[in-house]
DNA sequence: GAAATAATTATTGTATGCAATTTGTATTTT
DNA sequence: AAAATACAAATTGCATACAATAATTATTTC
């Protein structure tokens, strides 16, 4: 009577997306049905059919005969992402704002208390997680069929870019977490007051703030050594 | 030896997505897991993943202990259609003229083909699957992984309207249809050229040439009857 | 006779065993 | 010794059997 199967295959599928999400799982890595079936104790079959729920929603890949992959992260996905990123964000939060239910407004806001406590405690993996559920949220809110699945995998890998880029190392980056933070708060006002077009203003601020934060790590600022002069160097 | 298990999985699958982008199953009817399996010569097993497979894509869905429903379509969606199609239809058509590959635009051109041998033969579900696969690859061309799936789930619905929309009942909407078919023309050529701009452009004319052609259906003209004097009136 | 409850049937979800495919290792051949 | 082939182990895919849940029918109760 405790932990029934269907508990247990619930239990797995939100462990495995958390652990996509912030990295606990690496891109590109395959996951070994037998061993993961008896550490939740379920069949292969409940498992396998698992992971076809988390391929088609973007979190693993299925190759056949080869079995599931953690979705893979390459360059090439980074500059989609920069492309598609601002495009949905700013779409989605605007029809948040046109469509928001009280019910989903209250999620938000418990969203982001939750995000804030995670600022607090310096928790990368509570920052990620909450921070994703709040953009989530706004997905829901949204309500688009047709724009949903596309924002849900933009989130899937802005979460898997912020657990790499965004270990705040100065202050600048400390900063702008708090920024964030600020920025969530605005948006929810939008939202709450259905200022459609601000709210898709914000979600652009919003984007450029954490695009800034990538580039910042993607491209730091160039070491300054003298030409030919550095310890250890052995060829030119 | 003919016929292994795994080609009539993949025949399922293909019949399943032309059966519901051509409206032959209907939206919201649900699938009877026994029969179909019988049907292909399948056992459950590879029949639900099948299943939900398809649910990853949009195709149907899957609610617990009710098994697998062709997914359906309300006139939400259908207002949610006519918000997202034109974004992105256009930042796809786009990307697919700054990446399509030689090979992509040979089958573009060879889904062109066959387009138009449909539009001679007048069949509709040829019509139809054959627009479908041309919107297709020009998805596959952009391969933004982040928006496909916002793409192919609009595809499935703009075939599924066309399907009940899209049957030529005058001149005007049968003008239309050949003009489509001129677009497609320019599009192919956009993307030859590289010419993302313009290819974007004609994806938006593209689509308000579709546009036009399901407000003519949704909203005709109206009856031109004097009040109180059609016959078999009831009541006021 | 209508409503409610119980029993039956049908359908979906899971577990196990077997078949098929792939991967790694050992043997053979040049 | 290197390459190629053949064999063995491991992993994935499918089929069947069973368990659990929902839908339907029959029975009881008022």
């Amino acid at each position: 009577m405790p932990n029934a199967t269907k508990d247990r295959k619930a239990r797995l599928l939100a462990d495995l997306r958390s652990d996509v999400l912030t990295l606990a799982m690496e891109p590109g890595i395959d996951l070994d049905e037998a061993s993961i079936a008896e550490e939740y104790g379920l069949s292969r079959t409940p498992l396998r059919d698992a992971f076809r729920e988390l391929a088609g929603e973007g979190y693993l890949t299925l190759h056949k005969n080869r079995g599931a992959r953690v979705a893979d992260m390459s360059h090439r996905t980074l500059r989609d992402f920069f492309l598609a990123a601002p495009m949905i964000y700013s779409s989605v939060t605007r029809l948040a704002a046109e469509n928001a239910t009280v019910t989903q407004l209250d999620e938000l806001k418990e969203a982001q208390e939750a995000f804030k406590a995670a600022l607090r405690s310096g928790d990368a993996r509570d920052r990620t997680l909450s921070n994703n559920r709040f953009h989530a949220i706004t997905g829901e809110m949204a309500g688009n069929v047709y724009l949903q699945p596309s924002l849900n995998r933009l989130l899937i890998d802005h979460a898997r870019i912020s657990m790499t880029f965004y270990q705040p190392r100065n202050s600048r980056m400390a900063e702008n977490v708090v920024l964030a933070s600020a920025q969530h708060e605005g948006i929810i006002r939008a939202i709450e007051n259905g200022n459609a077009d601000h709210a898709a203003q914000l979600a652009l601020d919003h984007w450029e703030l954490s695009r800034g934060q990538i580039e910042l790590f993607v491209m730091p600022t160039a070491l300054e050594a003298p030409l030919g002069a550095a310890p250890g160097t052995r060829t030119a």
